[in-house]
DNA sequence: TAAAAATACTCCATAGGTATTTTAT
DNA sequence: ATAAAATACCTATGGAGTATTTTTA
């Protein structure tokens, strides 16, 4: 049993039709229909009744695509955390801004970055525009990402 | 990302030690060294610190394995669900009993039976000795499962 | 210097594709 | 008669193994 298998299954679920299951899958009709066939195969158990048309799950193969949506959003779930972490930086930046700017551009960014990235340490510096100029020629700070 | 390969990183997580975690998985070291590897690469996040020892999982990993065992704990339910339903019987069944035992026997086992199988219909009927031994001998009923 | 993890290769099972036949409406 | 699913066959990716080399306590 594999995820793909369990995407397949719900594929076809929701489009009880193989051809456009399959289309949606962006794989060949054939390969769709081996893997359902597989996957009941090892579980010994059919899914879906293929005698009617258009073709509707069995009664355990209703309780199993229950169980397969359940399974596939957890893993979903699991790579968009993982996506979310990792664009979140971490460490200690150092953010150079002129006084007379501060009050005006600070409040705009810094409560959502903070949020979104919990685990920044920002020292906020008070530059004036010549000492940016320096800083940045020397690597001290950098233009940032917005 | 299969859930082979969430498997591979629970059983890391819980030996943390890659010989042992293989043989818990009934593969080979390398095999298991390259799964985590390409997980890690699809996911594009380290899940194991491997340069302290014994390994530990990083902080995004923590998470990961957790999830990992949320989503391998339902598919582990999905398969017993699978297995417990095609167990259970379905279709009519004619059961055959002497009415002096009736009483003292259909109530040991009626009750379970029933109740972990629903989809199956019970007809029962009282018969003599005879009729039994006769209906026995034309496939009438059977002598069962218990 | 001994353990354990990482590399280097080899192999083969199977996911996936194309072409075709069979099945149902 | 036609559209959809099943079957047959082929290809190639990648999962898994053995042998070996690098690490790091």
């Amino acid at each position: 049993m594999t995820l793909q298998q369990l995407e397949y299954v719900v594929a076809l679920d929701e489009h009880r039709h193989y051809v456009t299951a399959a289309q949606h899958c962006f794989v060949s009709q054939p390969n769709l229909t081996m893997q359902i066939k597989r996957l009941e195969e090892e579980i010994g158990v059919r899914i879906f009744d293929r005698n009617k048309k258009p073709l509707e799950p069995t009664e355990i193969g209703e309780e199993v695509i229950i169980r397969s949506r359940q399974i596939l959003r957890e893993a979903k779930r699991l790579i968009e955390f993982v996506n979310h972490e990792k664009e979140s930086m971490e460490g200690e930046f150092k953010l150079g801004i002129i006084p007379t700017l501060a009050p005006y551009l600070l409040p705009l960014f810094l409560p959502s970055f903070l949020k979104e990235n919990p685990k920044v340490h920002l020292k906020i510096q008070e530059l004036q525009t010549a000492q940016i100029i320096t800083q940045l020629e020397h690597g001290i700070i950098d233009v940032g990402f917005w």
